[in-house]
RNA sequence: GCCCGGGUGGUGGAAUGGUAGACACGCAGGACUUAAAAUCCUGUGGCCGUUGAGGCCGUACGGGUUCGAGUCCCGUCUCGGGCACCA
């Protein structure tokens, strides 16, 4: 039998399905193990070779997992909520439900061709009534509950409320809005019905607040924190602004502290943990009050880190946003203060942030009294004080702050040393907390450790201030006001917000006719006009128009996976019971602190109603790196006649290597398209503008005669190209038409063409044009000097290539495999080239799983060949079974056993690449002593079987198996086959190596050590030195030292 | 600026403090072939030397610990990622 990848991979695969070989059941008696990917979001573009890196690793985790004898849980599913699936349907009209379904297919079909072993009787989809009934129910948990920090869980909010009934609120220690007030058990129960549920809110775990959020304004919605990056949105790159909007939040904070614990207990890259340490931002410090001069009712409350440089404090700085500015701010510096705020509040997210270093502000004429020392601190305005951190409000310290420092000095405020040992304070900021304290009143002459307890207790004492541990960490707004997503299960009465039902639960997405705001400026939702639930006849109500963000649905997903069909639960107790976390997690580190944050604290709280039975759901966590893309550049220099000089950044990740293009004179009568084109190994590339198109018919024969793809550039004149995209595109139609139809004919295999200027500029904005990967752009005759070209922004990461004459430069860059740039590589094509196996151990002999790396198909013979080779173990060239059931040889057999040991080894470390590595030295050496024995190469399938699935179930069957080879044992190796009668020492001289001697395996080390002196080469070394010392590794080494 | 990772042949990458460069790609030479492809064999870190002597230098750079350092420690350079007026 001949190896076929194809038509094994497409038997088998039927066969698997046909057999459910990859069906999961709760199997009581077996170990489970249960491994995670993350699931896809289902893309438009299908996947690219980067995608399936993680799940082929996890796959074979599985696989060698289950071989072990675990009961392995693997599954997947798809995360299908979410934005672009709703900005197609805004363009084409389309139903996001009906092409996201489409997109599942795709995708389903590319991981079904890698063979990968998931149970697809158990996916899930976010999107579907019957998944999302359940995050909408989770959504009314945290609705119902409050978390008190005395009992250091969440609690149902009718405890609460029983104890606002009798004691108000005074003794109540939970997490709750910053101003909510203390109110007795009176005043609550005087409290109407609406007053009380207004109340709740601000305890509630989930609820309606009116906050700053990221406001994307082309996106129409909010975004969360992480989802905005550099100011703009993470997704299209839009520009974000600062908006108080009325938002759904989640109460995260009060889980600040139990997730930074939970971290030490979990096996997660300590990058990861790092991420989200920094991100929940925890800090120790104090609060302390400073009066407003002459306002005995107002005070300033500021938070600080470094207590200790009170005495430093020589002015105070509000955020701009603080509710305080209009209250204090004197006559005579209203008009200042007012065009201050208005000039920051114009500014943009972005600007904001590129302009970090300008320091800004204004006094507000108001002076706050120094708790200590009584003297007068003026109160400042400026933009560098945050609204959302602490309190809002700062004690500026300059000679230990920098920004301090740098405001006192724009602002002439006097800077005041603390520390004896503080330097150069005319400089800079000296933040340090060594010597001792000057100028510093009641800590004159401590030391850092002994000033902050003393401080802390004076101001506490004079109720002046008291110790506060300060996170980062901000709630999560929930709501986005968009179409595809969860809706949210509320509806509103005289502003207040009512649960639904649960049992109305799924609150089913309506239809409606647009899926954009309305006119008013309400989200899509209000649109609909058959909402199914209806509250009560009688009474006015509102619905809810907001929907959940992407990352509701996937927080809690992984329970889904153990009972994806129950409509009782979320998941069944037994079932929870038996799989009860993920052993194994594995997904990009993209998500660090966005879903990996947000998932956890779900799960602690789902762990607080006893619903979960671990604290962590992911005991392990796995981060795979990215295959990149490779995005090749050229340049090409000016023509005769051609006047424009091109950069183009192409698109086809395997162009590295660019020769002009030489047509013979035999196939071209006219030899000037020997300029424009430019050729690679299979693909030619002709840059041409409409009104030279009928000369690429010269280039085109030359192409196909070579065999070669042709890739046509069009080049409009790029500022007619720019501004009239679509009469641009036309002329480019009409002139293919007229003088160039083969190319409008359908059916050439050898010809793609692209329609840059038109890609472009129909998607792209001029401005967005200079960020695009696929570029194009007029340079100027100076730029042909290497060193200017790189200073072009496109050009910054390129790896340049000068071509013969200078006359032109290629250059490939390596970034992001993503559809934007025009640099994936779809999975499909290698597979029908190479076939599933052979990409599988591609991608993990490519390098660790953790490493991001370019793709490059150069490799992919190398595993080709290896599994031809691994194949003839067992079929000679011409198809005949070599098989015999001979007694193995003990080289055979240690060449088994090494095998054996180095896979189970590295596989339990996730190390794969080295994996691919031992199974060819095994085949390597099992060809060199002509092996063709049952007792090695069927242990030998087995160890090839995660990897390479398919045709290690066919060699299976063709060794007489009838069940599959997922049901094997995995081989043990035993050390009596690795040991050897003798041991190669290789042996130093003074730690440099001189040789190698080989002795019995029983030799003493004083025997070694002798053998050793005795030595030709040793005594040669040593010369006329004494021996002064022998050290003996056994098994490895000897060094002697003279 | 702060916090994490990295830096090893022409390339991807191996190496519990114990023979650096496994395995593979590429390249060179050879076999088979009319030829090419495919396949197989040999060689392949650099330098000097030899033509079955061998030697020296080599894991970004400079120091250190150790019998022995790619690996541990200190400092420098550099690349990548994350965070960034967080008081």
């Amino acid at each position: 039998m001949e190896y076929v990848p194809r038509a094994i991979e497409k038997k088998w695969k039927d066969w698997w399905e046909k057999h459910q070989v990859y069906r999961v059941t709760d199997c009581l008696d077996k170990p489970k193990f249960y491994i995670l990917n993350m699931f896809p979001y289902p893309s438009g573009a299908g996947l690219h070779v980067g995608h399936p890196l993680g799940y082929i690793a996890s796959d074979i985790l599985g696989r060698y997992k289950r071989l072990c004898g675990f009961n392995v849980l693997n599954p997947m599913g798809f995360d299908a909520f979410g934005l672009p699936a709703e900005q197609y349907a805004i363009e084409m009209g389309i139903h996001p439900a009906v092409s996201t379904e489409e997109n599942i297919r795709r995708y389903r079909r590319q991981l079904e061709d890698l063979g990968l072993s998931f149970d697809w009787s158990r996916e899930i989809r976010t999107c579907d009534p019957k998944y999302y009934k359940w995050t909408q129910w989770i959504f009314s948990l945290l609705f119902r509950h409050y978390y008190d920090y005395d009992a250091q869980k969440a609690l149902p909010i009718t405890h609460l409320i029983a104890r606002l009934e009798k004691e108000g609120n005074a003794q109540v220690n939970a997490a709750c809005d910053s101003d909510t007030p203390r109110i007795s058990a009176e005043e609550w129960n005087a409290y109407s019905e609406e007053q009380q549920q207004l109340f709740l809110l601000q305890y509630r775990l989930t609820f309606p607040e009116e906050t700053y959020v990221n406001w994307c304004p082309a996106l129409g919605t909010v975004l969360s924190n992480d989802e905005v990056k550099d100011g703009v949105s993470e997704r299209g790159g839009y520009p974000v602004e600062r908006r108080r909007m009325k938002q759904w939040s989640m109460r995260i904070t009060a889980y600040a502290e139990r997730l930074l614990e939970g971290l030490e207990e979990i096996d997660w890259p300590e990058a990861i943990k790092e991420q989200q340490r920094n991100w929940i931002g925890r800090s120790v410090g104090a609060i302390v009050r400073f009066p407003v001069e002459g306002r005995s009712d107002l005070s300033v409350e500021v938070f600080t880190t470094r207590v200790d440089t009170i005495y430093g404090a020589t002015f105070i700085v509000l955020a701009p946003e603080h509710e305080l500015v209009a209250q204090i701010t004197a006559p005579k510096q209203w008009t200042e203060v007012q065009n201050y705020l208005k000039w920051v509040a114009s500014r943009s997210e972005r600007e904001r942030m590129a302009e970090v270093k300008r320091v800004t502000g204004v006094f507000t004429g108001a002076h706050a009294v120094h708790p200590l020392t009584g003297s007068l601190l003026p109160i400042y305005v400026a933009d560098y004080v945050l609204v959302g951190y602490g309190t809002g409000a700062i004690m500026a310290v300059p000679s230990g702050d920098q920004r301090d420092w740098n405001f006192a000095t724009a602002f002439r405020l006097p800077i005041v040393p603390i520390l004896d040992r503080q330097k150069n304070l005319d400089q800079a900021a000296d933040p340090t907390k060594e010597g001792r304290y000057i100028n510093s009143g009641i800590i004159n002459g401590l030391t850092y450790e002994e000033a902050v307890p003393k401080l802390i207790e004076w101001l506490q004492q004079h109720q002046l201030g008291r110790a506060r541990i300060q996170y980062k960490l901000r709630n999560a707004v929930f709501s986005r006001q968009r179409y595809w997503g969860e809706p949210i299960p509320i509806y509103w009465k005289n502003s207040v917000p009512y649960l639904l039902p649960e049992e109305e639960l799924p609150l089913v997405l309506p239809e409606i006719d647009k899926y954009l705001p309305t006119e008013t400026g309400e989200p899509p939702l209000a649109r609909a006009q058959q909402w199914r639930y209806r509250p009560s006849p009688e009474e006015s109500y509102e619905y809810e128009y907001n929907t959940m963000p992407g990352w509701a649905g996937s927080s809690w997903y992984w329970y889904r996976y153990m009972d994806p069909h129950n409509d009782q639960a979320f998941c069944s107790p037994e079932a929870l019971q038996y799989w009860r976390c993920v052993d194994y997690y594995i997904g990009g580190a993209e998500h660090a602190v966005g879903h990996l944050l947000y998932s956890r604290f779900w799960n602690h709280f789902l762990y607080d109603l006893g619903l979960v039975p671990e604290r962590e759901y992911a005991k392990k966590l796995f981060n795979q790196g990215m295959i990149q893309g490779r995005s090749s550049i050229i340049y090409r220099a000016r023509e005769s006649f051609y006047e424009e000089y091109l950069w183009i950044k192409v698109l086809q990740p395997y162009l590295q290597e660019f020769e002009p293009m030489r047509i013979p004179h035999n196939r071209a009568e006219e030899s000037f398209t020997y300029d424009f084109a430019f050729a690679t190994n299979d693909l030619v590339i002709e840059v041409v503008s409409h009104k030279h198109i009928d000369k690429i018919e010269t280039v085109r024969q030359t192409a196909e005669a070579d065999g070669k793809r042709l890739l046509i550039l069009f080049t409009e004149e790029l500022a007619a190209s720019i501004n009239e995209p679509e009469r641009t595109a036309e002329r480019i139609r009409q002139a293919l038409q007229s003088r160039a139809p083969f190319l409008m004919a359908e059916g050439i295999p050898a010809i793609e063409q692209l329609f840059v200027s038109y890609e472009l500029t129909q998607k792209y904005s001029p401005e967005a044009f200079s960020r695009l990967h696929v570029d194009i752009s007029l340079v100027d005759d100076d730029v042909l000097d290497l060193e200017k070209a790189r200073q072009r922004p496109m050009f910054q990461k390129a790896n340049f290539k000068v071509g013969p004459e200078g006359r032109f430069l290629c250059a490939y860059e390596i970034e992001k495999m993503s559809k934007s740039k025009y640099n994936v590589i779809n999975p499909d094509e290698v597979i029908e080239q190479y076939g599933a196996d052979c990409f599988r151990m591609y991608e993990m002999f490519l390098g660790p799983i953790e490493a991001s790396k370019p793709w490059d198909v150069k490799g992919i013979t190398g595993i080709q060949g290896f599994l031809r080779r691994f194949w003839s173990l067992f079929f000679d060239a011409e198809g005949t079974w070599l098989v015999r059931n001979d007694e193995p040889s003990r080289q055979e057999l240690r060449a088994l056993h090494t095998a054996i040991k180095k896979i189970t080894e590295d596989i339990e470390r996730f190390s794969l690449n080295t994996c691919v590595s031992h199974l060819m030295i095994l085949t390597n050496e099992l060809r060199g002593l002509k092996c063709h024995k049952r007792a090695v190469l069927e242990p030998a399938v087995v160890l090839i079987a995660p990897f390479a699935p398919h045709l290690a179930e066919e060699l299976w069957h063709q060794l007489g198996h009838e069940s599959t080879v997922c049901d094997a044992h995995w081989p043990r190796w035993e050390e009596r086959y690795l040991t050897s009668e003798h041991i190669t020492y290789a042996v130093q001289v003074n730690g440099k190596l001189r040789g190698n001697i080989t002795v019995e395996a029983s030799a003493s080390p004083a025997e070694i050590e002798a053998l050793v002196l005795s030595q030709e080469f040793v005594r040669r070394f040593v010369g006329e030195k004494a021996v002064r010392r022998v050290i003996v590794v056994p098994g490895r080494i000897v060094n002697v030292v003279a």
